[in-house]
RNA sequence: GGGGCCGUAGUUCAACUUGGUUAGAGCGCCGGCCUGUCACGCCGGAGGUUGCGGGUUCGAGCCCCGUCGGCCCCGCCA
């Protein structure tokens, strides 16, 4: 115990090998568990590399005083020899396992007091607890790692970029408040009363702006927040990979990130990925999908059924085509012999979409059971049969609404269904471009087109005229890439003449003055030799969550916070004394 | 804003169909035994405002209302 001695490690907890029998050796760390045998003690000592055994035999009844008193997580330092463990004592599971290290010498640092959980993988703690107190659940080697990939993702994603000649340059994260797109967080200015910054859902115009200034290739590993409500895999805060190019269009981006996932894959999973990735129309992965982010992975392809509906004799079919929707299924091997509740249950996850249900069509033995069967003309199950190539004990899955809710709720059936039911090859990575977006979304709530991506992205050159006729059927030089069934980054080339971006302004319904307002300054830099550009923005975190083949983005972020935006650990958001909000010349309004 | 699931010991869970005496178990914690374990083992012990507030009832962990909190989903997320 004493006070002089200076506990400077000589190796890690990961280190120690048979080669190093007969070193003295001083370790420190946190105790793992203690085994105490009445004679021998061992005490398993973690830090960040590894474990190791450390042995304290009986012969020194003061040092054995001390280890018989160690407890979970206090922090420690051993001096002590490292001897070679008997073949059959060897512990297999651990990179230190040949050996252990006999003390002669211990030191408690910092007595830890019992824990709220015991620091183990899998965490046997709740979500809720392991948030009250992250700093004890980063310690499992689980949350270790999973921090380690995202270091080493970050370390690539730089190198790479660096070795292309992109340049990483902060933006402001104090910035205008914008009328498009996610509700801005808000920071009162105490020097402008009544006036707000806010913070970036994303730097999109500054790093246009960098283009006009000429940087040519920008990149930056940057927070982003945006203020709406959370799910698995969005926070209100989160990182982007952002990056723009000038001179270039979609091939030159795609070229780019490819070489980008490849390294990535390479360098932190030591795998390869197969370059390059496929491309699918947004149109495409609609009615194949259901979605604009297919899930590759497995199979259950969505297959348009308007062509069978005229005629067949289902009058509920027969209505919805005749009103412009659609009716759409899939086949699903085995589920022939679905029950009703089974049935029941996948109709009720149907109707969360819109549609009012689902229909069932039953390939049995003894023959075909659906609801509709009593409706439909003779032979008809024989064309359904044969457009699916059912086999006998599979079922097709049909929905008919309106186009909308029947991509929706198929595509979203199609993933439970696969992941219910295992069809899913966790082994394989599917990434994919989608390409050929809409330009613009209709808002019938705000009854007005919207930018599906944002307001600066360029229209295909071939579908300029539409946008004067038929501004929902113009698409976008916009694309996504999506991996596993999650957009994972999202991008497109810039409208860089001025005159377009007035021209996609008032199509969205932002008069001009309030388009000078908030988008002066970049409508201005356009004027004054603005090169053509784009570029693309990765959610880092939904990547290494992939990579980390974790499911919640929660998992690879050090402190996250809830579904309702708390931190559980510190408590915010608070409240804040009068006085500050005075200074900001703000008042508390109660509602 | 809406829907679903959940909240019981430090912690993870249980307490039965349909409310009934003293709310149980594993892990952790405390004490004891044990010289080769590595999820050590064995014996004993302590530990509870059943999230909070109200209601129904002779009686509530259980039923009802409200509220707070967690997770999943819809809306939302350019």
């Amino acid at each position: 115990m004493s006070q002089t001695f200076r506990w400077q490690r000589t190796h890690t907890c990961g280190d120690l090998r048979p080669g190093n029998t007969g070193e003295q050796v001083i370790l420190t760390g946190w105790v793992q568990s203690t085994r105490d045998h009445g004679g021998v003690i061992f005490v398993d000592l973690r830090d960040r590399w590894g474990r190791t055994q450390v042995v304290f035999h009986p012969e020194d009844a003061a040092l054995i005083e001390q280890a018989k008193r160690l407890n979970m997580e206090s922090v420690i330092g051993i001096r002590g020899r490292v001897v070679e463990r008997p073949p059959e004592m060897v512990n297999p599971q651990i990179e230190t396992g040949r050996v252990e290290v006999v003390a002669d010498r211990l030191e408690v640092l910092n007595r830890a007091r019992p824990l709220p959980f015991v620091i183990k993988d899998p965490p046997e703690a709740l979500e809720e607890t392991r948030f009250k107190y992250r700093y004890l659940d980063l310690r499992r080697p689980a949350m270790q790692r999973n921090l380690l990939l995202r270091h080493r993702a970050a370390q690539v994603v730089r190198r790479y970029f660096d070795e292309n000649e992109f340049l990483e340059i902060e933006t402001p994260v104090l910035m205008k408040s914008t009328p498009e797109g996610a509700r801005d967080y808000l920071v009162p200015s105490r020097i402008h009363p009544g006036k707000f910054y806010a913070l970036p859902q994303s730097p999109q115009t500054y790093k246009q702006l960098l283009m006009v200034s000429g940087f040519d290739r920008y990149f930056q590993i940057v927070k982003c927040f945006r203020d709406e409500d959370l799910r698995a895999d969005r926070q209100p805060e989160f990182t982007q990979i952002d990056v723009e190019m000038s001179f270039v269009d979609e091939e030159a981006v795609f070229t780019v990130m490819e070489g980008l996932m490849s390294r990535l894959f390479r360098e932190t999973l030591n795998r390869e990925i197969i370059l390059p990735f496929p491309r699918i129309s947004y149109d495409e992965a609609m009615l194949k999908y259901g979605l604009d982010r297919p899930d590759l992975r497995f199979g259950l392809e969505i297959q348009d059924l308007g062509d069978l509906v005229p005629g067949c004799g289902f009058e509920v079919f027969e209505q919805v085509i005749r009103s412009g929707g659609a009716v759409r299924g899939f086949r699903l091997p085995g589920a022939g012999t679905f029950s009703r509740k089974q049935v029941d249950d996948l109709t009720a996850f149907v109707r969360n979409f819109g549609p009012k249900g689902l229909i069932a069509v039953q390939f049995q033995p003894d023959g075909v059971k659906s609801p509709v069967s009593k409706f439909v003309a003779a032979g008809w199950m024989e064309r359904l049969r044969s457009r699916f190539g059912v086999e006998t004990g599979d079922a097709v899955l049909i929905v008919a609404s309106d186009k909308k809710g029947v991509c929706d709720a198929l595509g979203n059936l199609r993933n439970k269904l696969a992941a219910d039911f295992g069809l899913i090859d966790r082994s394989r990575m599917a990434p994919l471009w989608v390409t050929e977006f809409p330009l613009l979304d209709w808002d019938s709530g705000e009854n007005r087109w919207v930018a599906m991506h944002h307001p600066f992205t360029a229209p295909r050159p071939e579908d300029i005229p539409l946008l004067e006729t038929d501004p929902g059927k113009a698409r976008a030089r916009a694309y996504d890439l999506v991996l596993n069934g999650s957009e994972i980054a999202g991008g497109s080339i810039r409208i860089h003449q001025s005159g377009m971006q007035s021209t996609l302004f008032r199509l969205l319904g932002i008069d001009a003055e309030t388009a000078r307002r908030k988008f002066g300054h970049l409508i201005e830099a356009l004027d004054y030799g603005a090169p053509p550009h784009g570029g693309i923005a990765f959610g880092f975190d939904r990547l290494v969550t992939i990579l980390a083949g974790e499911s919640s983005i929660r998992e690879v972020i050090a402190f996250p916070k809830t579904t309702s935006a708390i931190s559980l650990m510190d408590g915010c958001p608070s409240e804040v004394e009068p006085a500050q909000l005075a200074e900001l010349g703000l008042k508390w309004i109660t509602s």
